[in-house]
RNA sequence: GGCCCCAUCGUCUAACGGUUAGGACACUACCCUUUCAAGGUAGCGAUACGGGUUCGAAUCCCGUUGGGGUCACCA
């Protein structure tokens, strides 16, 4: 069976974590399809049928996000297609022609109720407890027209049937009911000619081959009109799945205000794609063998839609913190994540040398970082002379003030600076001033680390190199 | 408020009529240890409530409660 998939976000705003979200399921069915050996696209399609709210630039970075997850989709505006364009604002005429079409089956209809005769039928519908009902549904088809041609503003509504239900057969909730008398007549092409959300959906999905339609809860409520839509144009239904809804810490659907939900925060913030993915994939689903940690090849390999659960997840900020954390120490090698430290670094304008230097401060560092912004702000020692010295640090230099020019002398006087050597002659040191090595090392790291946290010591003193630390030492000393 | 969806530890979830209700994050303690981490071990901690069905219910049904979504010429 075929799989044509899409997301279909609108231009308006930040890339978000949802979409990326809803991506990842929709990108793992098409390539699922593909590995079976049968046909498999995913689409990205963008919505911008809404004037007022696009965004310039929001759709290149929406598609910069899919890249960078590794979600790149198989048709888009910018890569192009078989069944562009993947714009609806360059398809238009399609839908007026649709709509028309739907007129002119007695599906729809010609609307001129103006807002503020809509404000007041909704309201008056409101306190009877009903859905609104839009006079202009009564008019014969002769009226409409010859008022239409006569140049008046006409929107296009869909005729609901005033009787019956509509079943939406979704996937993971089926089926759904819902009460026509309830549903009302949606617009479905503007005063503007654009088409609202409902009809470009459908007329787009149909035309692009759309086969399943993976979205978020949200949508629920629409589908109905949806699938009134299919069946009025004669077409079939594609397989419906409404995804749970990411949540912030209150339940609440997740929102800017409560959680970072541009991707590109994420990114600043030096996540990998990598944990971004797998956390995503983890919100409503659970591989079958319990396993935390798994790349998007196995995600592919072992995920089915059936096996998503529907209570709505809290995104949490900590465990993708930790999960970010187990890839750069347990899943990518040093290397790996030396060299994507550095672009990351790179990135942010921080230009440093990918040496051997910078790869020892990177392996000391793994396992005391989550995520590359914390890689700088722990280690400015490394960097500089002019690293900050806490309050605990200073306390611990006081201690150290008896020993610590001496100390300096003797690590000067050192033939190599390894590590073995290093502990070798603090541990020494210690001995013979009567010291426990804890009281000689403690004010010694606070000296040329200006901090009681770093790395293991000895490492950090070859680090840093002989001529760095001893003049750290000579300085604190005095 | 109407309609719709949902309901297992604080959080993500496992269980698909029979388990001491399992794992992960977070938290706590201990171990390791030159600090901080990482790592290891242990602990804390849940089937919202009430009725059914059944020999047996977290699992099936109904109700209640709670949470969420949606009610535009936005998507």
């Amino acid at each position: 069976m075929p799989v044509v998939t899409r997301i279909a976000p609108s231009p308006t705003g930040d890339p978000h974590v949802g979409t990326a979200y809803i991506g990842l399921f929709n990108h793992a069915l098409a390539a699922q399809a593909r590995h079976r050996g049968e046909e498999g696209r995913f689409i990205l399609r963008i919505e911008d049928t809404d004037r007022g709210r696009y965004v310039a630039d929001s759709e290149r970075r929406i598609f910069e996000m899919m890249e960078w997850l590794g979600l790149t989709p198989d048709e888009s505006p910018l890569q192009g297609g078989p069944h562009g364009p993947y714009r609806q604002s360059e398809r238009l005429d399609l839908y007026g022609d649709a709509a028309r079409q739907l007129v002119a089956s007695g599906h729809a209809y010609y609307a001129f109720e103006t807002p503020e005769e809509l404000a007041a039928l909704r309201e008056a519908a409101q306190k009877e407890g009903r859905v609104i009902q839009v006079p202009s549904r009564d008019l014969t088809p002769a009226q409409a027209q010859a008022r239409v041609d006569a140049g008046e503003a006409a929107v296009i509504r869909l005729k609901v049937p005033r009787e019956g239900q509509t079943v939406v057969h979704d996937l993971l909730r089926d089926p759904i009911t819902f009460q026509n008398r309830e549903i009302d007549d949606k617009v479905l092409l503007k005063a503007d000619g654009y088409p609202t959300y409902h009809l470009a959906n459908v007329v787009d999905d149909r035309r692009m081959g759309v086969t399943h339609v993976v979205r978020a809860e949200e949508w629920i409520p629409s589908t109905p009109i949806h699938v009134l839509l299919y069946r009025a144009f004669g077409w079939p239904e594609p397989v419906w799945a409404h995804m749970p809804l990411l949540r912030n810490a209150d339940r609440s659907k997740i929102s800017k205000r409560k959680n970072p939900t541009s991707v590109e925060w994420y990114l600043d913030q030096g996540f990998l794609p990598e944990a971004m993915l797998n956390f995503l994939a983890t919100m409503g689903w659970t591989h079958p063998e319990g396993r935390e940690i798994f790349d998007l090849a196995e995600f592919q390999r072992v995920f089915r839609l059936e096996d998503v659960t529907l209570g709505g997840p809290v995104f949490s900020l900590d465990k993708l913190r930790w999960m970010n954390g187990k890839y750069l120490r347990e899943v990518l090698s040093e290397e790996e994540v030396a060299g994507r430290l550095h672009a990351y670094l790179a990135g942010q304008g921080h230009s440093l040398p990918l040496d051997d230097s910078f790869r020892a401060v990177v392996r000391m560092m793994i396992p005391r970082m989550d995520v590359f912004s914390e890689f700088l702000e722990k280690t400015p020692y490394f960097w500089s002379e002019e690293y900050p010295v806490t309050e605990k640090a200073q306390k611990l230099l006081e201690e150290g003030r008896p020993f610590l020019a001496d100390l300096a002398a003797r690590l000067k006087t050192l033939p190599a600076f390894d590590q073995t050597v290093i502990e070798a002659a603090l541990r020494a040191f210690a001995e013979e001033r009567g010291l426990k090595p804890g009281k000689v090392m403690q004010p010694l790291r606070a000296a040329v680390a200006g901090t009681s946290e770093s790395p293991g010591l000895f490492e950090m003193l070859e680090a840093l190199g002989q001529e760095r630390v001893v003049a750290r030492l000579e300085r604190a000393a005095r």
